[in-house]
DNA sequence: CGCTTATTGCAACCTTGTGGCGTTAATGAT
DNA sequence: ATCATTAACGCCACAAGGTTGCAATAAGCG
């Protein structure tokens, strides 16, 4: 056993693997590896920004269908949370343990579709008519980033 | 039934023509038909609703192609709203003269895909981080539509 | 009416996301 | 430690949403 200081490390994670161990699912590598680039991850990813950050690692890539798959498995536990960002991508997030991921805001960039979580004070949830299931609520804010306002003032 | 009768009728709305004269490009019929679906419509759109919509009329459907690209104008020119629903597909709907759509609420049903407006006195804006252009907020709420819940209990 | 060119329609293509199926490997039992 | 079981994986093809290029059409104008 080496120490372990490469940013390329293999997928070894103990609160990760036991997290997903919780779930009476299999551990693999695939959905330690992606549960992994999940929590270190500053915002909400794409399926492609996932992808590129794997193929930074030594290990091989997953497959496509495999990402999308365990993507889908991870917010089908609650691990994850998916959503689709203002150019009508999917987007998904380790969610924290305590759920407080309810009340949350985000600024969508219509140009590049980054998500930027913004940590204010929400406002209170509003009631709503009868036989609607509240499922998440957000104060969702479109607009362009600093960085994409830079480039076409 | 033939009681209603201008279920079927042709593009011929004098008000919408003169709104789309006003932006300075030419008044096509597609972009009659469009804009006047928008405006009939209770809430946000798909492009699948509207092609359907438009194929009830007795004019010939219009290019699905031709579709986006007015729908694209529509939203270019402020006369429509363009935004990703809980399954990542645009819906569309026509914007309002004084531009109130900025403070809107939406129940998004991650099921269907619909999109309800609720009419509900929503909380006021945040402030943002430097170098963020506000384009539009909405509080974004998630969750089941009384019809699908029906039919998933 | 005839001219100019913004829009349209068509065809091909791209991206995101899903379903089927044989193969691999994570787990539990031996 | 090895084997059997079967959940996951990888690969294939496919579906839906959306975009690009270009020739044909029709809106606006003199």
């Amino acid at each position: 056993m080496k120490a372990s200081p490469n940013a390329t490390a293999p997928a070894s994670f103990p609160a990760i693997e036991s997290t997903i161990r919780a779930t009476g699912a299999r551990v693999t590598t695939s959905r330690v590896r992606v549960y992994a680039v999940l929590q270190n991850a500053q915002g909400p990813l794409c399926h492609r920004d996932i992808e590129q950050r794997l193929s930074g690692e030594a290990l091989p890539a997953l497959d496509r269908v495999t990402l999308y798959r365990v993507l889908d498995w991870l917010a089908q536990t609650g691990l994850a949370h998916k959503a689709a960002d203002a150019r009508g991508v999917f987007r998904f997030s380790a969610a924290t343990a305590n759920g407080e991921h309810l009340r949350h805001m985000h600024f969508r960039c219509t140009a590049c579709g980054g998500v930027f979580c913004l940590e204010m004070s929400q406002p209170s949830l509003p009631e709503l008519p009868q036989g609607f299931r509240l499922a998440s609520a957000e104060f969702d804010i479109r607009g362009v980033c600093p960085d994409c306002a830079g480039k076409r003032p």
